[in-house]
DNA sequence: TTGTACGCGTTATCAT
DNA sequence: ATGATAACGCGTACAA
């Protein structure tokens, strides 16, 4: 029987669902047609279709459900962004809100929506169950569910911020030559004992000191490189370096480890900060320790966010909304079938008020 | 091998979509069988079940596809955030992004995911094809489109930063009483000219002086009510009131029109700025054109961001994180079935190094 | 424990 | 310009 017969009980609170069948039926016109009404006014008279319009809204039909739109035609009409952490670490970071304003961006263009996916524990169900037409792949550690899961959905995808995988579209930055010549830069200065406040190195990080091993280990394509470039720059000569790392990318951490270096190491006399946010809480540090920045203390940030200009902070800069941009598109190209392409774009050291030669003190 | 018939011709291009049913049909199972071994494990023998998630494996199924599976249970497992501005305005934006996060943090908890959607023109198509179960609209415009097309789908809905409307559930703070907070505490600091670098007053913001008409009838909830709270509280003494009006709300607007108040009205001692993002370009005006901050020109913001405490600017705190949360769990309220509720959060004004009384200069 | 049968709400195709 | 029909891929009673 009818789901609204004459008869019906409740006219207003029962919310029983009004479809298009119903609105054809009420009009004694096909399914066909309503529909049509709606997603090709063309293939009817304006005529009827007034009238078709008029009886939805009379039957408080809203229009074409959606779920069951999406469903017939094959679509989701939005893409995916897998994010390696809890999503509210995504919006407090800078860099990866201007990520994601960059991939918003692009998904404009073709009128898709952005479907955010927070990485906590048992992502493959959320991955699952995710109604969009391709994924961006945001940081995840190497050979993290995160990117299995996605891959599994065998849509589109595009790996970003991490180590390339052969088929499989990529964007990326020069980590490795971007923290090269931050660290090469503070050499030059003169500096011989250096701090890096780096960023997670595992899904699990280790709050503090990071042993060689853990170094070598880290999961982290990013965080990986961008030590490597640092350790590489400082090889030939024979300056030292202790790396602490951070839990999260967040200006307190930045504080926290800055804080723990200096006060391991006193005769360190400059900061490799793995992004700006670290740098800005161990600018704080400083201030706190009554350190002069760049005079006691050089600092140095990655990511050279507008914010690091600013305070005059030296920084790596990376095209980071760019690099979200470019990742939208590489996947509207997957879509419309162009084979998957893998980028690299540069980094550039931006040097500024935040760094400079070392106090000719007696240090160590 | 082939992954599909035995005539197959394109074994591995064509993408000849693997189902459930096929997985079926292989086995010699129900259908209803598979679905179980995903969705209801504990309906089938673990025997039966490894056996179908193996086949499922070799024949490339990676699970039921979420579209069908959304169709058929009505939901779509996602919650839909309607932002008023192109998507990459919100990450660029720290209040958006804080909020978000909140949002995040509260669907997390039942697994939902986010599907945020950008308010350009041509909303509405976007709105219709969401796949959602239920939508927030942040800081739309009295009126807009966005909510109205919103509404029209008839689904749970948050309104956040908006004139509250009866039976609609609603997040807001209390705009009016931290502005009116604002603007006293520099009354009672002696300032007797004061500029205003005010947020968009309508969707089709005029960038520079504002007219008192156009004041009143700013389609800005938050704008309107933060300059009626900056008015009433100078009010009753003789002070001037200077608004300009920000195209966007970004530390270059902020400049621009701190630039062009001072410029206009040298008499000016403080600007009220409507947000932190404003105040901190507003403050470069201030380095640039030599004004001593807080001697020359007092700052003041609005947000209370974590850069305002950095900074030493004097703001108006808002739980902008809970707000979000709090709109999150007012959604899933609703859609648990529970009736809609209304909630105003307050804000507090918290004084920092940025103002101070105005120096005691011949002023105009 | 497994299978049957049906429908979810829409749209593409073809016919009229 | 409009209609009939058949999918789209799955989940859930209910029967076996």
């Amino acid at each position: 029987m009818a789901n609204a017969s004459p008869a019906d009980v409740s006219p207003s609170l029962a919310r029983v669902r009004v479809t298009l069948k119903d609105i054809a039926r009420q009009l004694g016109v096909s399914p066909a047609t309503v529909s049509n009404a709606y997603n090709r006014p063309d293939q009817l008279s304006a005529e009827l279709r007034a009238r078709i319009l008029h009886t939805a809204q009379q039957l408080g039909y809203s229009g074409p459900d959606p779920l069951a739109s999406n469903l017939r035609r094959g679509r989701a009409r939005a893409m995916g962004v897998l994010y390696d952490a809890p999503l509210s670490y995504a919006f407090a970071d800078p860099a990866a809100s201007l990520f994601l304003g960059g991939v918003a961006a692009a998904l404009q263009q073709e009128g898709l929506n952005l479907l955010l996916i927070p990485g906590t524990r048992d992502v493959a169900p959320s991955v699952a169950s995710a109604s969009v037409d391709g994924f961006i792949v945001y940081c995840a550690q190497d050979g993290s569910e995160l990117l299995t899961s996605a891959l599994g959905r065998g849509l589109p995808l595009v790996m970003v911020d991490q180590a390339q995988v052969p088929g499989i579209a990529h964007v990326g930055i020069d980590d490795y030559g971007g923290a090269h010549a931050a660290a090469a830069h503070l050499l030059e200065l003169g500096h011989r004992s250096i701090g890096v406040v780096s960023l997670g190195l595992s899904e699990r990080p280790q709050q503090g000191p990071v042993s060689l091993k853990r170094e070598r280990q880290a999961g982290y394509y990013t965080t990986r490189e961008r030590l490597r470039g640092y350790r590489d720059a400082l090889g030939r000569r024979r300056a030292r370096l202790h790396v602490y790392e951070a839990l999260q990318n967040t200006p307190a951490e930045g504080e926290a480890q800055a804080r723990a270096l200096l006060s391991a190491h006193p005769e360190i006399t400059a900061l490799l900060c793995m992004s700006d946010v670290l740098a800005m809480g161990a600018w704080r540090a400083a201030q706190q320790l009554g350190y002069a920045v760049p005079q006691r203390l050089s600092l140095l940030g990655y990511d050279d966010l507008p914010v690091a200009a600013t305070l005059g902070l030296t920084s790596v800069y990376q095209p980071t909304e760019d690099k979200g941009r470019l990742a939208g598109e590489l996947l509207l190209e997957q879509l419309a079938g162009a084979p998957e392409r893998q980028v690299r774009l540069p980094t550039e050291l931006r040097v500024r008020a935040s760094t400079a030669a070392p106090e000719a003190q007696s240090s160590g």
